[in-house]
RNA sequence: GUCCCUGUAGUUCAACGGAUAGAACGACUCCCUUCUAAGGAGUAGAUCUGGGUUCGAUUCCUAGCAGGGACACCA
């Protein structure tokens, strides 16, 4: 158990459970190691004054602790209570903190986390990005606190832009370019097709008709799919791999649910919910749009087919936790109605971020072809930090290097959206994407190799925490031990912002720490103590990078 | 037109109904003979506009204004 939850349970144990009150870490060291609100809530349901309510609660608490767990508990501003906790318990805490070790409040709870989830025959691009990384380190962090997560990506693998697509390659096509850059060739055939399309409505024709072919089971049709599938996975694999993202426990696409549409559809028909309406099969729904199930034609859509992808996942775990973009908010309401409209116990969350638009502020558009690909965004912020490295580390081998400079890059980029919870668009910027200063991912594997440079020189004389006296210490001890509440908090809110905050927090703090107070060149009983601090902090920004999908060299 | 999201320093973002609205970048001062200056110590600088609820509103409600997104045979 957490420091926090032994607090928040002995104030709960003293109150007797009767109201909800909040007890967090203050973002100023004047208000304590923590604080809370229940005076205001108690003097708001009492209608006492709340300076009243919260000097007797202090009363109280200060009688029923006894000086163990705090050092002084005291009233602030309007009727706050503050904590200090005993400087024993920190450091008897401290002296058993292990980073590594997180609560396992998941109690192997199943839950899917749905991400990346590219379109087959199209590049990833920078609105990719986006969910790739934040379910990576989301289902980093849900293993971690002892969940079982199935990491799912879901493949835009069917539907009418592979007629299009089957259609394009028939006309201009060519198998050698195919082989030798597959993903691109296929996206100039698509862009080609939809550019052709204004002059010529009988492609569009051609592109329905191909894509119901495939669906019917068109030997042809369906070898080509096939062929451009299998590339396309070969090419995110590649990309995914160049991310660091740990490897999918799941990857099925739409097609995979292709024949279970049939029977989907006749239950939804049976059950009264969908009903024709011009000429297509819809289904009503209270205070949305109505969601669309079947084409005049019979063609599937892509709704049916997430029902049945849903159906397939209720059997598998409790939860299921899209990471896709706002834009799609409605779809995943309507999802949710249907859900339940049909009864499947599954608990659906849509973790929506911010739509990444253009350099004029406006949706990037794929079949205008003006995506900027994340493979070339990867390469940019590697070709970056190389320069960088090799200049401020010239002494390096070439391969040493390389890898620090894939550190960096990925870093730079991945924290970046981390750091953020934006549920607003963001316009690309490259300079933006691309820093290495302040508040970035550099910035903490850079704190994190300096700490280790001091480790690498005198570490294992790390091995006493009782003489960590000084303001700064304690207060570097009180963040590390905060940690794995922060985790929590991530877990809870499914948000990796406060992780991300919580870091550079600390790392400035050890910076400041390490510029004015010496650590190898200490005295003897306090070099022990600060070298076990410093220690404690490097497995800290290891372990919460780690989290964040962020690698930490032990130089660079 | 309807619905959803967003509006905080010059810029990009924090702030869980509360305490003196926090950072970073940029600007300006300082600090490398001391464990990596990708750093540290400072200065200046902000809540879109009305109304309301509250002891207390950046946060909740409401009316505007501004930007973005979604809304039937795309995924």
């Amino acid at each position: 158990m957490t420091i926090q939850h032994r607090v928040k349970e002995f104030i709960q144990a003293v109150t007797l459970n009767t109201v909800d009150f909040k007890l967090e870490v203050p973002t100023q060291a004047s208000f304590g190691h923590y604080s809370t609100n229940l005076a205001l809530v108690l003097a708001k349901k009492e209608g006492k004054s709340s300076l009243e309510v919260a000097k007797e609660l202090v009363d109280k608490l200060e009688k029923a602790d006894d000086g163990k767990l705090f050092k002084k508990i005291e009233v602030a501003g309007p009727g706050f209570v503050n904590f200090w906790l005993n400087p024993e318990v920190l450091a008897t805490e401290f002296k058993k903190f292990n980073p590594e070790k997180l609560p396992k409040s998941g109690n192997k709870e199943k839950v899917i986390i749905e991400f990346s989830s590219p379109n087959i025959a199209k590049p990833m691009h920078v609105g990719h990005l986006r969910s790739t990384i934040i379910g990576d380190s989301l289902a980093r962090i849900y293993e971690a606190l002892n969940f079982r997560v199935i990491r799912w990506n879901y493949l835009g693998d069917w539907g009418t832009q592979f007629g299009k697509l089957i259609a394009a390659y028939k006309k201009w096509g060519s198998e050698e370019s195919l082989e030798k850059d597959p993903i691109n060739h296929l996206l100039q055939l698509y862009v080609r097709f939809t550019k052709e399309i204004e002059g010529d409505k009988d492609l569009e024709q051609l592109g329905r008709d191909e894509f119901k072919k495939l669906e019917d089971g068109n030997k042809e049709n369906r070898k080509l799919w096939k062929k451009f599938r299998q590339l396309s996975l070969r090419e995110f694999a590649k990309t995914y791999s160049n991310l660091g993202i740990k490897k999918f426990k799941i990857e099925k696409g739409e097609s995979d649910y292709q024949k279970n549409l049939p029977g989907v559809v006749k239950e939804l028909k049976e059950k009264n919910i969908a009903k024709k309406s011009e000429g297509a099969l819809i289904i009503e729904l209270k205070d949305l749009p109505p969601a669309l199930i079947q084409k005049s034609d019979g063609a599937s859509l892509y709704f049916t087919r997430e029902i049945a992808a849903l159906e397939d996942r209720s059997a598998q775990a409790q939860k299921i936790f899209y990471v896709v973009g706002n834009e799609q908010s409605l779809h995943f309401q309507q999802l949710q109605a249907v859900s339940e409209l049909i009864k499947l116990p599954i608990k659906i969350e849509h973790i929506k971020y911010g739509l990444v638009l253009n350099e004029e502020g406006k949706k990037i558009s794929t079949r205008k072809g003006e995506a900027i690909q994340l493979s070339e965004l990867l390469d940019k912020a590697v070709e970056k930090a190389k320069i960088i490295v090799s200049k401020k580390n010239p002494s390096l081998k070439e391969d040493q290097i390389n890898s620090i400079a894939n550190a960096v890059g990925i870093g730079a980029i991945k924290f970046n959206d981390l750091k953020e919870n934006r549920v607003s668009d963001i316009r690309f910027d490259w300079d933006k994407m691309l820093d290495i200063n302040g508040d970035s991912g550099p910035y903490l594997q850079y704190t994190y190799a300096r700490l280790n440079s001091i480790l690498q020189k005198g570490g294992k004389q790390a091995n006493n925490a009782e003489e960590l006296k000084e303001n700064m210490e304690i207060s570097i001890v009180k963040k590390l031990l905060d940690f794995p509440d922060v985790v929590m908090l991530c877990q809870e809110s499914n948000l990796t912002s406060h992780l991300a905050k919580h870091l550079l927090d600390l790392a400035h703090t050890l910076n400041s720490y390490y510029e004015s107070v010496p650590v190898l060149s200490a005295p003897k009983d306090k070099k022990s103590a600060r070298l076990y601090l410093v220690k404690k902090a490097n497995q800290v920004l290891e372990a919460g990078l780690c989290l964040l999908g962020i690698d930490t060299p032990g130089q660079i």
